[in-house]
DNA sequence: TCCAATTCAATTGTGTACAATCTAAATACG
DNA sequence: CGTATTTAGATTGTACACAATTGAATTGGA
């Protein structure tokens, strides 16, 4: 219906401003929803491991390659050192990492996997099929869906 | 350490466990990336507003549809109280809405926009346009991805 | 050489996010 | 009626997330 009439309609809602404010008309809350929605799936998958869903993605960093510094991690996972020292140092407190200041450059810290992190790679390998399974998606348009999202973010870096 | 297999190479990366940990391989590291760097991208534009990003989409929501209760606009933005009722003072603080008790229902609290926060609808009209610019992506591209997303989004409600 | 600029991580302060719990209000139901 | 259940928000506790600042370590010049 859109009542585009020219009332000076005041109150009931949205309107002259035209479609392009309203929420669903927005990538960027599609964007936000979905990712929130990932995230709450993820929760129960991870309880049993001790991880919540941020110490995951830092982990998969971690198994794909450690150690690492402070900054490398946030470096491939976007974050800064305000979001991950405390995170790490949950993660140390856990018993899945070690801190250590680089010998080479104090100004660095080392972040390595202790022997239950390596192990936790395991438990960690059913993650995400099962997690494939709840989105309901083939293949191909999950592959397709984050090639866009990956473009997206390269494009965005590369503005900023 | 590492005493696993004779092979002398076993430090250097996740190997053997296959691609499906690594980060680039995961969905949901791309979409959370993704939306990271969209909401840092709309930081800058919406400070001028004296909004953050969460609370430009709870104003989103308001300009569509006010007053409307605090669950409303929780299933509207997929937020729960313990998020919304701060986040509400806050905006209530800054004096763009209210909140009241219903009449009706007293469990209910209505929000609603003050004149500020109608009127700031005004100087939000080009936030998405500006972005929309920054993002890089053809329009037809734009709608492609948020239309994936909101059936991903769909589904994984659907499925929980 | 020496010191100014840079770099790295930690800290501080503000603002989401959500689970679990709590309280009051409304509804169901016997 | 009167109580059990459900519902709506608020509160509490834990965990991100980032801007701004700090402080120590390194680097780059003049």
């Amino acid at each position: 219906m859109t009542t585009k009439t020219k009332t000076k309609t005041q109150a009931p809602a949205a309107k002259a401003a035209g479609d392009h404010l309203r929420l669903d008309n927005q990538l960027c809350f599609a964007l936000y929803a979905a990712s929130g929605l990932v995230t709450r799936a993820y929760r129960p998958l991870l309880e049993p491991l001790g991880l919540t869903y941020p110490q995951y993605l830092v982990m998969l960093a971690l198994w794909e390659q450690a150690p690492r510094t402070v900054k490398a991690l946030g470096q491939a996972l976007e974050l800064d050192s305000g979001t991950l020292t405390p995170l790490l140092k949950r993660l140390e407190a856990a018993g899945f990492v070690t801190r250590t200041r680089d010998a080479e450059d104090e100004r660095r810290v080392q972040i390595a996997l202790t022997q239950a992190g390596e192990a936790l790679r395991e438990k960690a390998g059913v993650v995400p099929t099962a997690l494939a399974c709840q989105l309901q998606l083939p293949l191909d348009e999950i592959v397709e869906l984050r090639t866009t999202l990956q473009d997206l973010a390269r494009k965005m870096k590369a503005a900023s």
